[in-house]
DNA sequence: GCGACAG
DNA sequence: ATCTTGTCGC
């Protein structure tokens, strides 16, 4: 796989997948959810990837160990972790309905962020749920679950900041590969029964750190 | 030139 | 992301 050197490698690199980028079709009832996530340690990170069942109970997991792939820059973050992420996707038995990653989609310096590079590459369904903010502006949404507001940005809808626990901060959701808005926040607040991060982040997380830990210690 | 800036 | 103590709340 090409691998870009340096920032300008990777901007053309974005440039030139965000052309295969599509809005749909959407699956309308997904039956497995996968979440993604990378935990890091002196120069290794671990990857890994929980599928998880309608009723939320863990399916399969996957991890992968490696080095970080590129320098963190905002904007190009994808970089960094794709190929651990990758790597551990090829572990799984079945591919899942719908990828759910940890950061953004569409809302991107350039409308592709991670949820959109690892569809594209996967051609799975894909859409992003962010702590944080990386670009755009939006209102505080209402103090009740299920509240949202319109993220701007340069006068685009990018994504949405959405409540997904009465009275808690708000997550950044944004489409990614096959995907729309609306159902991209409809499918996260379908994942957070109970906490204001998806079940499949939550799930992924704890897995990449264990295994962060396990090859810590070496094996 | 000075901030902002997913994880 | 990771480095880190105590602390408030269910």
């Amino acid at each position: 796989m090409e691998w870009p050197r340096n920032p300008d490698e990777a901007f053309a690199i974005q440039d030139e997948l965000r052309l295969k980028l599509l809005d749909g079709p959407v699956p309308a009832e997904p039956l497995t959810f996968a979440g993604v996530d990378v935990a890091y340690g002196e120069d290794r990170l671990a990857a890994a990837v929980v599928v998880l069942g309608a009723d939320l109970s863990v399916r399969e997991t996957a991890v992968a160990v490696g080095e970080p792939a590129f320098p963190y820059v905002p904007g190009l973050f994808a970089f960094r972790e794709l190929p651990a992420v990758l790597e551990a996707f090829e572990g799984l038995e079945d591919k899942p309905d719908v990828i759910v990653c940890d950061g953004q989609g569409r809302a991107h310096p350039r409308r592709f962020g991670l949820a959109c590079h690892l569809g594209v590459l996967l051609d799975l369904p894909t859409f992003g749920v962010g702590k944080t903010r990386l670009v755009g502006e939006a209102d505080e949404p209402g103090e009740k679950r299920g509240e949202r507001t319109a993220l701007i940005d340069r006068g685009e809808e990018v994504g949405a900041l959405l409540r997904t626990r009465d009275g808690v901060k708000p997550v950044y959701v944004s489409a990614g590969h096959r995907m729309d808005l609306a159902t991209a926040c409809a499918l996260t607040l379908r994942l957070t029964p109970r906490y204001r991060l998806p079940e499949t982040t939550r799930a992924a997380d704890h897995t990449c750190r264990a295994a962060l830990a396990q090859v810590h210690r070496g094996g």
